[in-house]
DNA sequence: AAGCGGCTCAACCGCTTTAGT
DNA sequence: AACTAAAGCGGTTGAGCCGCT
């Protein structure tokens, strides 16, 4: 990314820093932007957003003024601008969550990613794709030296998986669990920020409806983890 | 000090899914 | 039922960084 565009590193703007002159026009909004975002950009698409909600993403580049479309809009929101992204590097517990999410649910990032706080699905993604994958099929192959790996040709691969993201991971997940992930709704979002609470975990994603049958965690947020942990442990017996 | 190669990560692309008409 | 627009996702790309030689 360009040293002189916004790295955003340090994170912190404020409305301030708003240029006044905004581009309105057709002509001007036609003019598409590509590449890395500048601050400028930046503090516009967080006030739209503070403004008017996540969401309408079609309507975000003409309401923040920006030559942007609607999908670069709402990525730099997700992956950057938001507020309660998480940032730094992954800790061990984070580590060790998106290996058994990863081989319980494929490569299903989103999903990964609204069930670690603060994460998104593209960090989740990178983080695998440069190091987690590696290291995890690395330990796989030990694994298989050692004999220790049964896996069954059926469950092995999954349309769903890329040929070299590490599939099969860790012995490889019995079967990869294809929840709906999408949240198609148009208000939730909306009503989230009306309420002056934004939550990361649960903006983009739903639980996993299809296999997921059981109670909502009211009070133990990390009670799902520990149903998944114990279903995967089932599987594991089979 | 310079060159090189690998790594990181922000951003783009193409596709699928869903909602609305 | 068919079509269209919007939203969302995963895969991929490429600029910049960093460490090694």
């Amino acid at each position: 990314m360009g040293t002189e565009e916004h790295q955003g590193r340090s994170g912190e703007f404020t409305m301030e820093d708003v240029p006044n002159q905004l581009p309105t026009t057709g002509i001007e909004l036609a003019k598409l932007r590509k590449g890395s975002w500048t601050r400028e950009e930046d503090i516009l698409l967080k006030a739209c957003v503070e403004k008017y909600g996540e969401g309408q993403w079609h309507r975000v580049p003409s309401r923040a003024g920006l030559r942007r479309c609607r999908k670069s809009c709402r990525l730099r929101w997700l992956n950057y601008v938001k507020p309660t992204i998480k940032r730094g590097v992954f800790e061990e517990d984070e580590v060790d969550l998106i290996i058994r999410l990863r081989g319980l649910l494929g490569n299903r990032w989103s999903l990964i990613a609204g069930r670690i706080p603060g994460r998104t699905a593209n960090d989740i993604k990178n983080y695998w794709n440069s190091y987690l994958g590696k290291k995890v099929v690395s330990s796989d192959v030990i694994k298989v030296k050692l004999g220790a790996s049964s896996q069954k040709p059926h469950l092995q691969r999954s349309r769903h998986l890329s040929a070299d993201a590490g599939e099969g991971l860790s012995g490889g997940p019995p079967s990869v669990i294809k929840p709906r992930p999408r949240n198609m709704c148009k208000r939730p979002l909306l009503s989230q920020e009306i309420n002056g609470r934004r939550d990361v975990s649960c903006c983009h994603v739903q639980m996993p409806s299809a296999t997921d049958q059981r109670p909502a965690d009211e009070g133990d947020p990390w009670l799902w983890l520990r149903h998944l942990l114990e279903e995967e442990g089932e599987y594991d017996q089979h």
